[in-house]
DNA sequence: CAACAATACTTTGATATCAAACTAATGTCC
DNA sequence: GGACATTAGTTTGATATCAAAGTATTGTTG
């Protein structure tokens, strides 16, 4: 399980250890690792939206609405299938709007929901940002394919064991 | 690469296939994995420290201050240590001195620098959770061994390619 | 059909993070 | 040794998230 000398999380596995936690040292490690890859690449993708105006949350309405059936989804359904808390859809959607990228309407099939609908700005900007991403972010990163693909079961049956 | 029907994640591969974005795809769906693996297992250690008035940012200060040879170090070798923001670094050292878990005080080696040591309370109490988390969190991670220990190596060979 | 419960959001308040500006102390270089 | 760049932290302002409370509408049930 080695993997870098002076690496911050190896240094941890070893106060872990020394500490008589070597039954969690393993999963401290992973979770530690999983905290830090996760900040580094969400970095790296905010660096790519920013000069656009967008953040990857709001990058994320922006595409799920882009890839649904008319452009249109509640947004109790947009916070569903992104897995986000209702008050930050409410917050991204109001900025989306805010930028012109998204229209919110009332939805006419229940009062009490309210549709959100990418705008012709909000197909050409995502697109555009999609692209981006694809090309300087997602195909380059530096990860092993048998890797990468290793890890992507991994955390999916991680996910599933947490409730996911 | 299929894990489960069902899966956002695996809807969102599909979609980018059929977008004529295959080669970005696979990316995609790592990253997407890594993201919400990161907050699932996020949640669930700040639902194990809450009831002690921790965040998992505090509790990581509180731990390397723990590690320490004199329970003392620079708030700047703090954030550099954990990786964070030195912005962060004075926001919860700050909330930790008010909880009266650290103790702030000028370096007398260096005027500009402010250390950070931690309590008798502090280090009880950052005892006390590091077990919960390691008997709560840690340990019983949903994950096969094999498969947390590939994806520790990935993250980090990730982790050094993203400039770690 | 009149309570009452549930649902779909929004609002508010607290916390965390980052970027950028700011303060103060230390180093460096003629 | 005095100007100037660096370094260490803090402050401020913007954004994001979550919990909890609030509002309005819809469903259910006796």
């Amino acid at each position: 399980m080695e993997t870098r000398a002076g690496d911050p999380i190896e240094l941890a596995r070893q106060n872990w250890i020394e500490a008589g936690w070597g039954a969690a040292a393993d999963g401290m490690a992973f979770v530690t690792s999983l905290m830090r890859a996760q900040q580094l690449v969400l970095a790296r993708i905010e660096e790519v939206l920013r000069p656009h105006g967008l953040t990857f949350a709001r990058f994320e309405v922006l595409r799920l609405l882009a890839f649904s059936r008319h452009g249109v989804l509640p947004v109790g359904k947009v916070g569903e299938r992104l897995q986000v808390h209702p008050a930050s859809v409410t917050n991204a959607v109001q900025r989306l709007e805010d930028a012109g990228l998204v229209a919110r309407s009332a939805n006419p099939a229940d009062g009490r929901s309210v549709l959100a609908a990418i705008t012709p700005a909000g197909r050409r900007l995502v697109e555009n940002c999609t692209e981006l991403l694809n090309r300087e972010v997602f195909t380059p990163l530096p990860l092993d394919p048998d890797e990468r693909d290793g890890a992507i079961v991994a955390l999916a049956s991680l996910r599933r064991g947490l409730g996911d």
